[in-house]
DNA sequence: CGAATGCTTCGCCGCCTGACGAAGCGTGCG
DNA sequence: CGCACGCTTCGTCAGGCGGCGAAGCATTCG
């Protein structure tokens, strides 16, 4: 089902051009974190006028980056794929050299504990991603990686309520923040759903950042996550 | 000593743009084995005059993907760094539609085993990675991760010729063609160049695959590393 | 020293593309 | 039904950037 041939010269230019423009960045940066917005709010986003912002959303349409669809009249544009927004985050690792100022405390909070299109990412992201292959509760499948029975039964036993364990795959996403990886794909993403239910984590007004609550921390570290 | 702020979307449309011309493309691509080529060597692989790869690698050392160095009349010219060469490899991932020809028989060795930026990467390389967790080889350290003592005893008694084994650190690396991780690095580097020189793997002529070999193969298994 | 070589800088041309306003089209509301 | 609204398409303009040849500079070799 996979193509993975090598990026071609016309391919690598052709996806970088996407990226080349700060309007285009913008709108895309707007929709990390999974959500679908409007055409009228992702111009605004990106401080051009709706026409430009329209030519740009084609552009990336028609670069296989976002998706979109029509609702009344209003037209909600989306990333087209996890991998999209798992390709943005890695961007981050290229900057090599780029001296730049302190971090914030808002990028604190966000190397913490963050959504990456719908999953959870930063440092918890990748411990617990990791207490889960230490303690042998993934298995590798056809489509990827899948819960194991006794794993979903720890997690239920913690106060998570999981749907759809069996048919539900999660996907290796690297991680800018932590350099590691952390779980995407479906079984990620509703992971991540049942946590926030749980109240495990709280998601901040503003940002992609997600606040890990007293309970969800206790739980945690129950099932054997190192917490800093 | 990391910064990990998020890109905004200038520093995003900065690094698209840097990518956005196939005559970079195709330099940075020559590149990502991590080999240093010589600027008319560049020129001529990407298609154009001495002048204008002048200006292209230019923008490219001050965007900062790339280093150079001159020696006599030539100069030289690699990539900035391991993390270019991981962010390189992990575009792959985006190309969410793009329906394409069928893979090539130079794409299956590719797969197979490739250096990527001198460390050992395809499904060898992941399933090598994954080995070395499953075995508790590996350490986490402050500065990645380290190899064991019980892994360095387990690998130089299947006839590699380990150096420096505790300075050495590795780094998580995305695997394009696995979406899973394989170990790059200090570490990846010394593991992989060790494997040459025991004759376990061996460059092709052209391009980044590597051929394993029978022997490699063999002592490969004994140490746990699923093949195939 | 002078010629050849490898690379960079300079100057010029032509194309591409992003920006906007105006107009067109479909949807929803009063 | 007609107007308001959200979005797209069209036409136009200006700026940016890639391309090359010629010239400049450093290094190597005879």
């Amino acid at each position: 089902m996979d193509d993975a041939a090598p990026l071609n010269r016309y391919q690598l230019a052709e996806l970088g051009s996407l990226l080349a423009e700060p309007a285009r960045a913008a709108m895309l940066l707007a929709l990390v974190d999974g959500t679908a917005r409007p055409a009228g709010e992702l111009a605004h986003a990106a401080g051009i006028t709706p026409a430009t912002a329209s030519a740009h959303l084609r552009r990336l349409l028609d670069g296989g980056l976002l998706a979109a669809y029509a609702q009344g009249r209003h037209r909600y544009y989306r990333l087209a794929d996890e991998r999209v927004a798992a390709m943005l985050e890695s961007l981050s690792l290229a900057r090599a050299t780029a001296p730049r100022a302190w971090p914030t405390k808002a990028d604190a909070q966000l190397r913490r504990a963050r959504c990456c299109y719908r999953h959870l990412a930063g440092a918890l992201g990748v411990a617990f991603c990791a207490t889960l292959l230490r303690r042998d509760w993934l298995q590798t499948g056809s489509r990827g990686l899948f819960l194991r029975p006794d794993g979903a039964a720890a997690l239920t036993a913690s106060g998570l309520e999981l749907t759809d364990v069996p048919s539900l795959y999660g996907r290796s996403c690297l991680d800018w923040t932590e350099r590691r990886m952390h779980l995407g794909g479906p079984l990620g993403v509703m992971l991540t759903t049942a946590m926030l239910r749980a109240g495990w984590l709280r998601p901040l007004p503003h940002g992609r950042a997600l606040q890990p609550g007293a309970g969800g921390l206790r739980q945690l570290g129950i099932l054997g996550v190192p917490l800093d």
